[in-house]
RNA sequence: GGGUGCUUAGCUCAGUUGGGAGAGCGUCGCCUUUACACGGCGAAGGUCGGGGGUUCGAACCCCUCAGCACCCA
């Protein structure tokens, strides 16, 4: 083996073979075993959320498929419409073009063409990150397959009164000409103005004042709303206002919705472009001085581009030709302008509001009236609802179903159309007489419907929104609406796993739509939610800030240059490029080096909290880098102590020794930590506990306590340490093995020879016979009651008290290891004489000593330093090597903190409350803890007027 | 406005049922010691955000204040 681990010199290699052989299909007998994985975008690249989720999917995964159970962990992309549209019309606009010049049919050749170039990109990435996902089964949500499900679910959900088609207002995206959903748009805080203008009254008798931030919209004002209870303006109502430069008129109206305490307390109502005022308005619209308005007073003023449109025919000026065609914030500037100088602007101020943006697009969203397709959510939320809470579905950490439930016990109802030209297409014909018809094709509606081939009939053009199809994931992946075998054995999945950011967009729906289709079945039992990744400052990683981390380049490195280049080229706004590479260089001054997936994996695990936030930094996947060189070295020392030594096979009647006893003891406690850990999503605690048995009991004591053993000549010992040496790495890289796949089963390869696997069930059996065995396939460790050892732990322990005690008074006084020194020892019990003798050879090797010996009785101890172990005095002799006055310093501070331990037992058990209500085991404590501290402290005295008279 | 979460060592975070606060990184000292300098050995470092309460006993339970973050309207 190399001196180093090389992570590069093995990752991929090993994901080959194991992809070969078939080790990522689902096989063997027993309860299967299966999770989702959220479809990443099929044209997108891995991000560390991405990492993240898939590190811990894959471990799942790892360890009950070595568990023994059928695993399948089923791989797919979905379409992403709105961005992979985005995408692709920007490359057109480049070429000088539009998708209109291509028409819709080329155009989504176009896109098609472009996820066969670019589609691999996330599966190779996730290759690259150890997933072992069952490639052989990938789905993609426009496949044919799924495009069925799809029309099916429409087709059904239709029929049951479900679907319906309605004109409402929609959150509208005039940069992408689509609509979208509630969820699609973020509001943030940004600085604007409210503008207070003057309506006049239509009888001459003075003017109202109404406050609007979005002055532009007055031109489809149907009223002017004030609160009823409002003294000032109660007796205005019912009378007419002069809307001014439209030349309408338009009411008075009471309505709550007015707040008094809100500017003026008079608010124009605008019911084609605010959801507020169309509720207002939805409330009045009988009301005569409304319904005799054009359009019912339902006025809508804008294009598709959010810009002031033309008037119909029939319309007349309903629409002032002075602001026809222009940009709603050029139109919102000049009828500024033009209030002014008609001197019906009170005044200007500054205004904080929030503001709504498209989450793809970046514009402001504009509420408009159109026609759309929506999902009526309520009765498929009832028993969705219903299965968290009698606990068919359990969330982890437990209180996201509040989350959970706050949404779906007011949940809207859902607008599935797009209108964008890349998704699945609405399943609905009309013809010219308005009819509407929906079957699973053109051909099915002439059927059912009894139309004539030659009757026109022209499909919708919307398509429905990704996460419509996303939510049918669970089984539609698996051959839904056929009866297939993989549907029948892996639905419902065990559990999904996903960042609280999708509860909404993707996890309610998947269960809602789950049981409405496979008969109330869930769609998965468990819900681990996880947090989301952000960079060491805390910030959310996102391209246009500058801060995201590849995690390939987490795994193969980047130098610099190549860092800032890729985060300062394709930016929505190129002036930020100067400062994401100050920060950049700031950062990663030294570029990032390759620290291999195994390492990041491990980080990810170690970072898998209950906390929300998870803020990444490099120190983190440096440490646990050097946690797998650490391994790989010791299985190094392993290997080069075993390999060529004969057989390490117990003879009959050896016992193991102490040591031997207590680290396999030890070993025990920690697979049963692990298992614990993992079955309760608590990576976190699972890969402390390996990292912390690896590096602290296994490498830092149990390696060092073999030395002495081997080298002694001794055969029979040198065995027994061989084979325990090489049985506890063997279990040691199955127990990791599904948070380090890579650098377990290279080493595991090469130990496997040598250990002895007597006992252990064979391997599971994979897709294709003829391979070589891999830890993939080995039984995941399970623990053996009977090797828990308290007798060879507690014995381990006071060895390695022996040794600390000396190696702090070594540390203190910087001596160096090289010198050796002698230690007497004094006052012990005979347990103590008994290990004394029984580890001469451990505590000579451990503590660096010259020489162990008994003080004989009588004898006066020398000048020394001392290190007390219960009644043990272990003496190391003042020479050269040991100052005075430092050890003097040490007695006494020594004696001080003993000393304030002392006083705070003491004054527990002198507090008569204490002695009286605490548990007998608290109080017992306490005084156990004074009897010690007090014999110890006498003995740390004594020593120290010793030291002072000489 | 409603809700959720967070505040523990210089930094990033664990902390089980209430019974003497831990880790990694960083810092300081010693060291080519035969697996590993991506290392070994040792050390320093904490008013557990503030205040109040419950309790014999609070990082943990309750109240309150402050700060931060997120979600919903």
């Amino acid at each position: 083996m190399d001196k180093t681990y090389t992570p590069e010199k093995i990752e991929t290699k090993w994901y080959q073979s194991w992809e070969q052989q078939g080790r990522f299909e689902p096989s063997g007998e027993g309860t299967p075993y299966c999770i989702m994985i959220p479809p990443p975008n099929v044209t997108g690249s891995l991000h560390m959320g991405h990492g993240f989720n898939n590190t811990i999917m894959d471990a799942l995964i790892r360890y009950q498929r070595m568990n023994g159970r059928p695993t399948l962990w089923q791989p797919g992309a979905d379409h992403a419409g709105i961005a992979t549209q985005m995408v692709v019309e920007r490359q057109l606009n480049t070429e000088g073009k539009t998708r209109h010049d291509l028409g819709r049919d080329a155009f989504i050749d176009r896109i098609w063409a472009w996820r066969e170039e670019s589609g691999g990109n996330i599966t190779r990435q996730l290759r690259r990150l150890g997933s072992s996902l069952d490639w052989a089964n990938e789905r993609f949500t426009m496949d044919e397959g799924m495009s069925d499900a799809v029309r099916e679910v429409f087709v059904r959900l239709y029929e049951e009164g479900l679907i319906y088609r309605g004109k409402r207002l929609v959150n509208w995206d005039p940069k992408l000409h689509t609509a979208v959903s509630d969820l699609e748009v973020v509001s943030e805080e940004e600085s604007g103005h409210m503008w207070h203008i003057h309506y006049p009254l239509s009888n001459g008798q003075g003017q109202l004042t109404v406050s609007t931030t979005r002055p532009e919209t007055m031109l489809g004002d149907c009223a002017v709303a004030v609160n009823p209870e409002d003294e000032r303006y109660r007796h205005l109502i019912g009378e007419l206002v002069e809307l001014p430069l439209t030349g309408r008129r338009i009411p008075v109206i009471a309505d709550e919705h007015a707040d008094p305490e809100f500017g003026t307390g008079c608010v124009k109502i605008t019911p084609a472009h605010d959801f507020n005022d169309y509720a207002v308005w939805q409330l009045h619209r009988d009301e005569s001085s409304i319904a005799s308005q054009p359009h019912g007073g339902l006025i809508n003023i804008l294009s598709v581009d959010a810009a002031i449109r033309d008037n119909e025919e029939d319309e007349g000026q309903l629409i002032p030709a002075a602001y026809t065609s222009m940009d709603r914030f050029a139109a919102r500037k000049q009828i500024v302008a033009d209030l002014k100088a008609l001197g019906l602007l009170e005044k200007v101020v500054d205004h904080r509001l929030p503001v709504p943006r498209g989450d793809r697009s970046g514009v402001v969203i504009e509420p408009f009236l159109t026609d759309q397709w929506y999902v009526k959510v309520g009765p498929l939320a009832k028993p969705a609802i219903k299965a968290v809470e009698d606990g068919r579905i359990r969330f982890v950490p437990d209180n996201w179903k509040n989350t959970y439930f706050d949404w779906m016990h007011n949940i809207q109802d859902w607008c599935i159309s797009r209108q964008i030209w890349w998704g699945h297409r609405i399943p609905a014909w009309y013809d010219a007489e308005g009819n509407i018809y929906v079957g699973r094709d053109e051909q099915a509606v002439r059927d059912q419907h009894k139309l004539s081939a030659d009757y026109p009939l022209r499909q919708d053009e919307d398509v429905l929104d990704t996460w419509f199809s996303s939510a049918l994931w669970p089984f539609s992946t698996l051959g839904w609406p056929q009866k297939t075998e993989r549907l029948e054995q892996f639905y419902p999945g065990n559990v999904l796993v996903t960042g609280f950011d999708i509860i909404f967009f993707w996890v309610a729906r998947m269960i809602m739509m789950g049981m409405k289709f496979m008969d109330g079945q869930v769609p998965f039992h468990e819900v681990y939610i996880h947090g989301l990744v952000r960079d060491a400052d805390g910030n959310k990683m996102s391209k246009s800030k500058g801060n995201v981390l590849d995690p390939l380049d987490l795994i193969d490195g980047i130098d610099l240059e190549s860092l800032v280049q890729k985060r300062t080229t394709g930016l929505m706004q190129p002036e930020l490029a100067p400062s994401i590479e100050k920060s950049t260089r700031k950062h990663f001054p030294d570029g990032i080096s390759a620290f291999g997936t195994d390492a990041l994996r491990f980080t990810f695990c170690s970072l898998a909290t209950t906390g929300r936030d998870i803020r990444f930094d490099l120190g983190r996947i440096e440490g646990y880098r050097n946690f797998c060189n650490k391994l790989w070295n010791a299985a190094r020392f392993v290997l080069m102590n075993t390999e060529g030594k004969g057989s390490l096979s117990l003879e009959p009647g050896v016992e193991l020794g102490i040591a031997d006893r207590w680290i396999l003891s030890l070993q025990q406690r920690l697979i049963i930590q692990v298992r614990e850990s993992i079955d309760n999503y608590r990576f976190d605690q699972a890969a402390q506990a390996i990292y912390e048995f690896t590096w602290n009991e296994y490498c830092d004591w149990y390696l060092e306590l073999c030395k002495p053993r081997l080298l002694s000549g001794d055969e029979s010992s040198a065995r027994v340490v061989r084979h325990t040496l090489i049985q506890v790495l063997e279990s040691l890289l199955r127990i990791a093995h599904p948070l380090i796949p890579f650098i377990t089963e290279e080493i595991w390869q090469r130990v496997v020879p040598l250990a002895d696997r007597q006992g252990l069930p064979n391997e599971a059996p994979t897709a294709r016979s003829e391979h070589s065995p891999s830890i993939m396939g080995q039984p995941y460790p399970h623990a053996n009651d009977a090797l828990i050892d308290a007798n060879a732990e507690l014995e381990t322990e006071w060895l390695k008290g022996f040794i600390l005690g000396i190696r702090q008074v070594r540390g203190e006084m910087d001596i160096s290891p090289a010198r050796r020194v002698p230690v007497l020892l004094t006052q012990g019990s005979a347990l103590d004489r008994k290990r004394v003798e029984a580890h001469g050879e451990s505590l000579l090797s451990l503590a660096r000593l010259e020489s162990i010996n008994w003080l004989a009785d009588g004898d006066e101890a020398p000048e020394s330093a001392t290190v007390l172990l219960e009644e043990l005095k272990i003496l190391i002799p003042l020479t050269d090597l040991i100052d005075k006055a430092a050890e003097s310093q040490r007695l006494a501070r020594d004696i001080e903190k003993h000393q304030a331990d002392l006083k705070r037992s003491e004054g527990k058990l002198g507090n008569a409350n204490f002695v009286e209500r605490a548990p007998a085991a608290v109080i017992e404590q306490e005084r156990g803890r004074v009897e010690k501290l007090t014999a110890t402290i006498e003995q740390l005295r004594q020593q120290l007027a010793r030291l002072a008279q000489i």
